[in-house]
DNA sequence: TGCCAGGCCCTCTTTAGGGCCTT
């Protein structure tokens, strides 16, 4: 069985290392092609957010005053996810937040990023953007919930990343599309794409 | 809205520049 843990962040901007922070966090287990769980946690730490942070994503500033603390969420996330290979839609982007947020809590990393942007790009080149909205659009994917809120993103990217894994396997004939078949098409080594 | 960052990718490239994508 093949599980991939599809992960979503929504932040007061787009780096850590200038003092940005996580605000929520949102992840979908996708398992052999199906959704099989879901974790989404509004996380507290202890930032204010900018007015167009609110106006994107809906959070507000009472909303993360009562949540609970960036680290407790933080921990939960990284349980829940455990050592399943990540995905994000432009991962270096969560994968940023990711880390930073483990290393809140003394953890570290232990698997890979694979990037749903990348993958689109190669799979579906023929769209006019790789955008998430573009991609539910133009594949007509599923999408529950409210875009730049972090589980209905994590799930459209799950919904996105189930569309990948089933356009590789018909394209290239396979049984089971791999973990390796994912990283050698994301490097564009293999197929046509 | 677009700036802040930064990895990836493309091309009028590689001794570089700029667009894409995320909040």
């Amino acid at each position: 069985m093949h599980t991939y843990a599809i992960v979503d962040f929504e932040t007061t901007g787009l780096s850590p290392k200038v003092g940005d922070c996580a605000t929520e966090i949102g992840i979908v287990l996708v398992r052999d092609g199906q959704i099989v769980d879901r974790y989404q946690g509004l996380m507290n730490g202890g930032v204010r957010l900018s007015p167009f942070i609110k106006r994107y994503t809906g959070i507000t500033n009472a909303m993360i005053q009562k949540a609970r603390p960036l680290t407790t969420v933080m921990a939960e996330a990284c349980a829940f996810a455990g050592t399943y290979p990540l995905v994000a839609h432009n991962a270096s982007f969560d994968r940023k937040f990711w880390d930073d947020g483990l290393g809140k809590i003394g953890q570290r990393r232990s698997q890979e990023f694979l990037c749903s942007v990348r993958l689109s790009r190669r799979v579906f080149s023929n769209l006019p953007d790789h955008r998430l909205g573009t991609m539910v659009k133009s594949l007509k994917l599923p999408m529950s919930g409210q875009f730049h809120r972090a589980l209905a993103d994590a799930e459209a990217t799950a919904h996105l990343f189930i569309r990948i894994q089933a356009e590789i396997k018909a394209r290239l004939q396979l049984a089971d599309v791999t973990h390796k078949h994912l990283l050698a098409v994301q490097k564009q080594k293999i197929g046509t794409f």
